[in-house]
DNA sequence: TATGAATGAGATTTCATTCAT
DNA sequence: CATGAATGAAATCTCATTCAT
């Protein structure tokens, strides 16, 4: 790995952990191993490290919303298969992946002092999910696969425990693998009781 | 109001939108239109300024617990009545309450930064509130009101929405009147909603 | 006792261990149990309040100085009873009087950045001692009790040894019993060899 | 001369003469004609400035100790010659070596309200000297070259005189050549007069 | 690529002092 | 007599950044 590699890991770390504000090039070059003015031939400034997470997030988040979407008009497999798959993919692939769980943790905490970055936090945590689940239930009404009913309402049952075990588990404290196991456990739990009482509505 | 009242406000304000380490005593004492070496007349350091703000939210969380722990078992009045009471308390003197809400806009941000915010946290927006809930109905499969079942999987089918539309309304944007109404029309949707599927369930 | 005396018992105390400079104001009142204003009712600052040591010690000093060659002139007595006594006085209403003492330990401490401060220091520890000493042996020269030689020379003979003890014992650790006693044993086997070498030349 | 080494060299000349609480980084900053700020890229901290000072004069006092002990057991030349030996490096290369007096100084200055400093003054100007002397007159005693006695006794008589024209010319004014002559008169008259006296006893 | 050196701006805090009450 | 409140000045230190090498 080369320098400026390391220094975004070492960032993207330290972010995650203290927040942007909180993290000085000091602290970072210290982590690296190398002088603060070296960061300034990679970077043009603290920032800038910043916004290539930011960048190279969105783009990860674009990339997984378009892989589920496109997952969904397959139409392929069972009902609930599809529907744990993109389960897995929202989990592994996005909540508990590094990159996206440290950016997330650094929207998190600069979320308030700064707008560019809550409307982010809002896209991205709470507002995009909830579309995707929308979306998914409203492919599954058209299917016939179930009743047709008020999506949005079920996007909200289906996906705020989720939202409530993700802060719990892996956001809050740090994202090991005891904590990753609890919010799976709960999640699947949920999902699993969440089809049932569909299923019995059926 | 006096000095070490304005620098109070003041602060609380700037931190609930800044965070902590973001705001400076001399942006707070441009705004209070004091000195900065005025504030250690009033104040230790920063710091007691930020504790202040924790200790009374303290004290007004464990005061609203107790005032709901006692409206359970007071039992008087219909099922729906007192579930909405309980509502209303958490709702308008705690989160949307313009202290309470200020002070965990604070501990959201500090949060992964800090240790003991982060206890704070956890316990005051994921695991006490789920707790009443918890406790609420358990009371009511012990009158007979509910049937029994998972208590547990019950709170947080009805717990994690109002925590998803906190987060959206009241926690991510200013805690202005619409945000208010958004909240309450959400929250108040889903409780109801809430309400009729435990009814058809019965 | 009143407030004007407590502030100045506090403050030589405060003086004597940690310096002039390092001692503020604060630090003076929180020990009195007194506000920092209160101090400006009773001195005009807080140089004052170190003048007002300088000119008592001063004062106790000269009157020493006058009690101790009034002694001399009395003639009265043994050689070494005299002698004796001078000691006496120099070392317990001195050297270990705890208000000379504490003044001294100041003086010592602020001497090198104080230019009158310096001055008394090197009067009243090197000079004036130095002085007596040397009046006392050309008193007893006088005499013909001993037999004429440098009486500066003996001078420094007799009382370097004591400076030296009084710095390790007196000014260097706190005033202890313990140390007073290391300082008088010390001082006073000095005094008697002395005796005896001079004795031993006649 | 770099900045590091201006930056030092600047800072002991203040803490010698006004000691190290009295001197400020901008004071030294001032005096070496750069900003506050550049300090710290030379140094941790105020307190590590002087940190390298005891280092560098701890280390430089061994070596004076090691390089007398050593000069000792060679015992070539005569008994006077290495005396006035010893007593040139002594008062050269220590007690009037600009860097060590500086050094002195500063701990004279400190060393009450602080207890390292105190043990570091007591050690290198009353114990250690005297701890010299003491082995010295032992190895002649032991050589028959003085006759035996309590060299304790000895060491004080010889050193005490020593210390305190040190103290009245090294330590309380600047350390001019007029002073450092002052002292050598009276330092080596002591010595000769001590030797004349130790001869008439044999 | 990397660093040594420096810096302006600003952060928190301390201190002696003032003044109205 | 004493204090509540405030303040100017200064102290130590941090930070992001620049620039020549």
């Amino acid at each position: 790995m080369n320098t400026r590699e390391k220094i975004l890991e070492v960032s993207l770390d330290m972010f995650a952990k203290q927040g942007y504000t909180a993290v000085s090039i000091r602290d970072i070059c210290k982590q690296v191993g190398i002088k603060e003015s070296s960061v300034y031939y990679h970077f043009k400034n603290k920032q800038s490290i910043f916004d290539e997470f930011i960048n190279k997030f969105t783009e990860i988040a674009n990339g997984m919303i378009i892989q589920l979407e496109n997952g969904l008009t397959d139409g392929e497999g069972s009902f609930s298969d599809s529907f744990n798959s993109v389960a897995n993919v929202f989990f592994e692939k996005y909540l508990m992946d590094d990159f996206c769980n440290k950016v997330m943790r650094v929207m998190l905490i600069e979320q308030l002092g700064n707008d560019d970055i809550r409307k982010l936090y809002r896209e991205w945590l709470l507002d995009k999910p909830l579309q995707i689940q929308i979306k998914i239930f409203q492919t599954l009404m058209n299917f016939g696969i179930i009743p047709n009913c008020d999506s949005q309402y079920l996007a909200i049952k289906y996906y705020s425990p989720i939202y409530f075990y993700a802060n719990k588990w892996l956001f809050s404290e740090e994202l090991t693998e005891e904590n990753k196991t609890a919010f799976r456990e709960a999640a699947y739990k949920h999902i699993q009781m969440f089809f049932m009482e569909m299923g019995g509505n059926r």
